[in-house]
DNA sequence: CATTTTTATGTAATCAGTTACGTAACCAGT
DNA sequence: ACTGGTTACGTAACTGATTACATAAAAATG
């Protein structure tokens, strides 16, 4: 019933686009699943904080690719939850540096264990259906549209693991 | 500079999303070197009432996958171009059916031209680089994140074509 | 130094869509 | 025909980002 499957590679990026929301959506279920309120949009940043210390704004955007405004936003987000915190920069009264609170730190080890599971199973799928691009793309609209397909291909893997 | 190119498939959505977006906007520009003043978000619906002939929005809004509010959003910026007319339909009252305008069935064979050059380029663009996923991915990052690549590409083509 | 330019940040408006909600019309069973 | 449920459409509010604009500090230039 969807005429876009019909026009190939003419509407790719919608069907990009499409499958890149709902890849953010089955996301937000893995934190879920293992009782955690952390929302996909903040990894880059968060892991990016884990990684440098501490970081400018515009520093960060240009890491991530983002505009700027939008690492304000995660950061004001990330301030609320406890995990982020900034203070002026010494050397220059423009920059605000952010960096991880205390809680923050300890938070990530749960999160980086749920990074390497979700890394398995996204490697596991890729490789699975890496033919090329298209059939790919459309394998992993079978995966993400079909409503909890991937949620419990990834439940399934953790309890496999936990044997 | 992009740490999200060293996180792997653990960024893939995030990555497709601004893949899709920066396909979206070389898209315009198309358009734009045509003269024409189309928007890619209007395609599928334009394209589907090209085929259909009359349509529903809810039914259009399913063949399409997207949500009926956003076939309603699109139907008015095209009816205000003048290219898409509504009329109540007799046999149904709550149904509103969508149609061409004798303007915009004297827009398509213009458009559908455009359509097709746009396809033959992305089929060579993704032939060329069809692997795997991610290659293919990171590729097509490389021609949309280079400001131009693709019209330019894209103008070559046309100019090959003419010859 | 005074002046211009650039850089870092912040805010506001905008965009492309979505979900949530409301209403009217149709339909099935009584 | 009456009532409850479903369908089609419309509007409004929200989301996740962006671009455009404003401001202040730093750096570069004469």
């Amino acid at each position: 019933m969807d005429i876009i499957k019909e026009l190939g590679p003419l509407a790719i990026a919608s069907r990009m686009k499409r499958l890149a929301e709902l890849v953010f959506k089955q996301a937000i279920n893995v934190y879920r699943v293992h009782g955690i309120d952390f929302e996909p949009k903040w990894f880059p940043l968060f892991y990016l904080l884990s990684q440098k210390e501490s970081i400018g704004v515009m520093e960060a955007s240009e890491y991530l690719n983002i505009s700027h405004p939008a690492v304000i936003q995660f950061v004001k987000e990330l301030e609320k939850k406890g995990w982020v915190m900034s203070e002026k920069s010494p050397e220059d009264a423009r920059k605000r540096i952010l960096k991880l609170t205390e809680k923050g730190w300890a938070f990530l080890p749960q999160l980086q264990e749920i990074w390497d599971n979700i890394k398995t199973v996204n490697q596991q799928l890729i490789s699975k259906e890496a033919h090329d691009l298209m059939r790919s793309v459309e394998a992993f609209e079978q995966y993400f549209l079909k409503d909890g397909f991937y949620i419990d291909y990834y439940q399934k893997y953790i309890d496999e693991k936990s044997k």
